[in-house]
DNA sequence: AATCATCTTCAAACCGCTTTGGATAGCAAA
DNA sequence: TTTGCTATCCAAAGCGGTTTGAAGATGATT
């Protein structure tokens, strides 16, 4: 059933049953009635196909996904963005699309994505210091939303993020005033630009209390269980163990509370542990109570306002770009305490 | 630059230049090389919204994620399910459309993908017993795949699955063959199709050696940390704890050994656990020895089969349904060892 | 009664491609 | 010379909507 057929049955021109399901003023009450009546019950879908055609518009928006030997951007994290972005796109009737690509081709993806007309905006994911797919970007001259930021970087662009930095030094200040004064860093790959905010704000608090970094307490790598568990476990078998961890995730987290319990000693009594929660709906951080204090913020709701802003930006592309800066909450668990006595 | 500009800035009409990119015989060797030429020149991108339109096909896949407040289908094991898939899809030039959607629309979502003429084909996930979008799609008549099965449905139809019993039957009898009778079963949630399943290859197991399953030791959830962590503490704080844990997923697992340790107890030599282990990038089972011993089937692999199914499928609709079982490894890892003598 | 604005509807062009059904030219066969 | 192929190219008709420009009907205004 297409608008030509259903104006057939109607005895109406394709134009008058367009605008009367499309809302125009210029129909008649009674004949709107009439056709929207008719199109429900001939269960009436306009064709996608042939509206992007005719308004030009792709009424799409995509999302690109490199795969790569080292690095995966296919994460947990990652998924539970994407389900808060589809929320919104899919109450807005645009479609996600989501590119699978090998990473040596991401820039000719979004070209592509573009050129063919495929979307009316994308997202970037995972941005980097001086991150050259935003200039890409601006040139290929497609609307785009950045999920985190680009230090470095200096064209305006639109971005959603938490407040890494902030949320890190106050997890630090937390763990001074406890008494630790030794922090372990299970920090993410600091090439990305959320793990350098997080670095910084953990040195600035430091700093703030006379305190410099041990290079022997920073770690850095992805964040799975066994990468947390290996930086812990050689922190704590160092000469001058931490009695704290500052770690990026969830899942690097569980890794460190199995180093040290491995080393017989106990999280939240002998060492205290924060980590970042992302707040994933399939791996929540305890019920009641918090297995671990954490640095907390949801990614669903980051990837909620990226694709709110994206959808402002594709239905107004000449406003200046927009942020969000989102504060994480620091929500205590069973995971910190005082420091143990010294000796 | 369009199809029109590039004919006449060549001199040509649209249809040779049409049939020159596209490979068709009808031109000559030497224009069909003069096209190709200036189309790379002048970066032509046929656009993909005329495509779809004038040829009928959406050159797009759909995957319908279904949001509720309970049981959320947005998990690590989807979002690698859905990087095989993508996979296949971008090097066979299609697009993969995500609709994140409240479950209660998620069947008028699969209607209107279908007339509104936005994918060719959509893959269901995550089947239940009887499930009644088998049925529903059948219906639509739109080509699909279904990652698992759904028993109890008696229309034909293509999938891809692990053979999910027979994982968890050799599994039992491994830990059965190890000298452990008291076996908890942490299973997923059991109106999962996947989660009868395994079920059923565990009280098999047992059958087989005149054993029945103590209800005290069996447990079903979602699988989270918390979950295994829960069921498994139950379990060993029962009146006759169990010697062996057959877990779901990696993820309870880490559940289950916190719980184990926490006990008192160490993983491998005093309480044996075996898990499924989907082989997610982000989530490995340990580096070179396993931590967990587990039975092994890759879902990122599962995808990519799923989606050349569902290709084939789109080429040729007439053909019979497609089947793929796969049989997972099962790999020995840290986690499992005799059972302790008893007393 | 003639004019004009308003309301309602429609025919036709258009979006950018594919594809059908010729048309033309060149050349070999009859 | 005529006929018949083959190779090559093109005009035009879709695909299924949206949108422009116009027209007919109605009622109010002069």
């Amino acid at each position: 059933m297409n608008l030509k057929e259903l104006a057939t049955k109607l005895g109406l021109s394709p134009t008058t049953v367009s605008r009367a399901l499309n809302g125009y003023p210029e129909v008649n009450e009674t004949t709107r009635e009439r056709v929207m009546a008719a199109a429900k019950r001939h269960n009436y879908r306009p064709n996608t196909r042939a509206i992007r055609l005719a308004t030009g518009r792709a009424l799409a928006v995509g999302h690109v996904i490199p795969i790569a030997t080292r690095h995966e951007l296919v994460n947990p994290v990652f998924a539970d963005f994407i389900a808060g972005a589809g929320e919104v796109y899919s109450r807005n009737g645009y479609d996600m699309i989501l590119s699978v690509v090998p990473d040596e081709n991401e820039d000719s993806t979004y070209r592509d994505l573009s050129s063919r007309g495929a979307v009316d905006g994308v997202i970037l994911h995972a941005p980097r210091l001086n991150d050259p797919r935003i200039a890409l970007l601006h040139d290929i001259g497609i609307p785009f939303v950045v999920h985190g930021r680009a230090t470095g970087t200096a064209l305006p662009y639109s971005w959603v993020d938490v407040n890494n930095r902030r949320a890190f030094q106050r997890a630090t200040e937390f763990l001074l005033d406890l008494g630790h004064s030794r922090i372990g860093l299970v920090n993410g790959l600091e090439f990305m630009d959320f793990a350098i905010r997080r670095r910084t704000g953990f040195t600035d608090a430091l700093a703030a209390r006379g305190l410099t970094p041990d290079p022997a307490l920073l770690a850095s790598d992805e964040m799975t269980e066994i990468s947390g568990y290996r930086a812990a476990r050689k922190m704590l078998q160092g000469a001058a163990p931490p009695t704290a961890f500052l770690v990026a995730s969830m899942i690097s987290g569980m890794g460190v509370r199995r180093a040290i319990e491995e080393q017989g000693l106990q999280m939240g009594a002998d060492v205290s542990v924060i980590i970042h929660d992302d707040d994933l709906s399939y791996m929540k951080n305890g019920e009641d109570v918090p297995i671990f204090t954490a640095t907390r913020s949801s990614v669903r709701e980051a990837g909620r306002l990226a694709a709110d802003l994206l959808l402002g930006i594709i239905a107004h592309p000449e406003t200046a770009p927009e942020t969000r800066l989102l504060e994480a909450e620091l929500i205590i668990g069973q995971s910190t305490g005082p420091a143990p006595r010294k000796g």
